[in-house]
DNA sequence: TACATAGTGTTATATTATAACAATTTAAAT
DNA sequence: ATTTAAATTGTTATAATATAACACTATGTA
């Protein structure tokens, strides 16, 4: 039997906090926030950060140099994102379609290549800005 | 019959810069590069940018920062791009497939939502990687 | 114990991007 | 041609995002 993946106090911390907002964070307003539990310093964050993205317990949204708790156990292995991203509230909502997820996975290039890593932004506007 | 994007000074001189590049550029890399030609200030590199990615004449590598020529006519339109990233030597491919298109552009989410918008990037290795 | 590995705390600095405002150029309207 | 509006440019300063480097501590393993 594998290790589990214990979160160590830096993580746990950062991971709570990404896992309870209802949006994406951005790093200074995480670190801003965990001041007060003794994080001081941008690199405590981002290592944090690192590490959990690495776990897949949280993806960046690059487009928006932002984190959310991810709560897709497939992309944990795969590496393998996909989110829609609302251009006006800017509601992040991570998508899991198996349709989706295999036809990416399958997907080949040119050079008949593939990709099991793979980010995917879907950008419009959520149910509400419509 | 509309009217043709004509690029200003400044906006030309940064697209040809990274047209003839092989690879995708940084922002202060290009401006460094500019300096030459009298582009002295991140403000001028950035505006340029901006408007050149909004023409759909460039795309952003969101998970790179860095900018590449776009020389695929159907992007400009739909602002729907795909790439292919090498995690060893950093090329980056923009990736035209009808069907990845036509796949993603008629993808529903759980809601019913379509969106004509999105980026991909795949991550793997390229060919002289492997 | 001894050793290696991973995590932490800290300071400083690098990199990426925008705010704000004045001046200039361009295109359209009178 | 003159006026006007819009877009672009030039410039300085600063904000926001991210990493380097180094000393130290905790954890797991031989
Ligand atoms: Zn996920
Ligand atoms: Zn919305
Ligand atoms: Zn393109
Ligand atoms: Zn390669």
């Amino acid at each position: 039997m594998h290790k589990e993946h214990t979160l160590t106090k830096n993580q746990q911390i950062i991971f709570d906090l990404i896992d309870k907002s209802p949006e994406p964070l951005k790093a200074y307003s995480i670190l801003f926030n965990v001041q007060k539990k003794g994080i001081k310093a941008p690199p405590q964050v981002y290592r944090a950060l690192d590490k959990l993205v690495e776990m897949g317990k949280i993806h960046k949204i690059e487009s928006r140099n932002a984190f959310i708790a991810c709560h897709n156990s497939s992309c944990q292995v795969a590496k393998a994102t996909a989110f829609s991203i609302c251009e006006i509230c800017e509601k992040v909502t991570e998508i899991s379609s198996a349709g989706l997820s295999k036809y990416l996975a399958n997907f080949k290039d040119k050079d008949g290549m593939k990709y099991s890593k793979y980010n995917l932004e879907f950008f419009g506007l959520c149910k509400k800005c419509r």
